[in-house]
DNA sequence: AATTTCAGCTTACAACTGTACGCTAACTTA
DNA sequence: TAAGTTAGCGTACAGTTGTAAGCTGAAATT
């Protein structure tokens, strides 16, 4: 039992055993700000920001990589959700990529961490995380690849290097967004529009070369 | 005086302490492999690499992170010195984005630890580094911009966009690279190469609007 | 009502960290 | 040659880490 019995009065003990789980998960993505990664995140930090004491952890991850790749999970997840999101807002009308970049820069303001998780951890010192994250780029991109085959007609083979291409300069542009204030955000996003242009029209001429 | 002493019969008390200096420098690129980063890298961990005592780091470095920013500054150096290899290769016959992602990823293959700093502190947990790599992009970018400017004849702002979007994707392509064997790079290069071919067609068909 | 399960706790320990302090011995300078 | 400088060392300490061991009391099961 600990001080946050009064929460959950009137749970049951699986209930009250999520809670707490979930109560790591949201501490985690709490702590991973500017300066804190994965990797130097420690048990005893995660415990003490949760509320539990250190040995409680294990009640819950076999492993702080356990609790890792849960969270590249659940960003992964963000971001699926994401690309529906930016999906409506395209069927009720507006240029692809400018709402898709403005959705994506929206998501990132909105979820700092959520994206720096995934950023950080797809360059990071664990190969697990890294090919965890490789996984959850690569859906993005097969999704962005369907999408592009579809709308555009391209043939797949070209449509998927498009779409790698345009999501690596997506996520590039994040990366300097994450750093910089809200004029240089819309700054960045203007100068990404203006590239995965570049992109998209390079692919059209070369289909029809 | 250490179990080095041997190295240094012949040499001045000032060059002495320079190849400590190296030294630990050395020691220190050769730790930053798959699984560690710089703020990962601890004192003495470097100290007993490079055969000194964890006290003697302080004679050469205040800190871990003035080492960290003596290590940014030599990958940087290494990185210009390969455009200027790139140059020598183009001028010598062959297409620009061949040899250049080419030379780029022979540069990678060599100095896997070197790139690795760059892409690991690029998105790691210090701002101070995350800049100093920033700049060091940036320098990269400016001068595939003036290559663009001088030789391709496209206005200013279109090329700084064409080398930005190309130096990303390129670093992305390298990103992968790190993590793959031989063929697997053989591969990404054929890709992030029809990539870069997407983004200066459309760089020249945007110009031509 | 009796028994079992188990989430969370406290205590404990060895390993590692950064760095303060003062010593030594070789190099440099006067 | 004498005095001063300093690169490197050993010792020491307080702080943090992961995790093993065993206890407690409430919830769940019988």
């Amino acid at each position: 039992m600990t001080i946050f019995d009064v929460f959950y009065v009137h749970m049951s003990r699986q209930e009250q055993k999520l809670q707490t789980r979930q109560r790591i998960v949201d501490a985690a993505f709490s702590l991973l700000d500017e300066d804190k990664s994965l990797s130097a995140m420690s048990l005893r930090e995660v415990a003490r920001a949760a509320g539990i004491a250190p040995t409680s952890f294990y009640r819950h991850f076999t492993d702080i990589n356990d609790l890792g790749l849960t969270l590249v999970d659940e960003a992964g997840l963000a971001l699926r959700q994401l690309m529906r999101q930016a999906r409506q807002r395209i069927e009720a009308g507006g240029g692809v990529i400018d709402i898709s970049v403005d959705t994506f820069m929206e998501f990132i303001t909105d979820n700092k961490n959520v994206f720096r998780l995934l950023l950080r951890e797809h360059t990071g010192t664990s190969g697990a995380f890294r090919a965890a994250v490789a996984r959850e780029i690569q859906h993005f991109i097969e999704e962005l690849s369907d999408y592009i085959v579809l709308q555009l007609r391209l043939p797949r083979a070209i449509a998927t290097m498009q779409a790698e291409a345009m999501v690596k300069l997506v996520f590039s542009a994040g990366a300097e967004a994450l750093d910089s204030d809200k004029s240089s955000v819309a700054e960045t996003a203007k100068r990404v529009k203006l590239q995965l242009r570049f992109v998209q029209l390079g692919a059209l001429q070369y289909s029809l070369r």
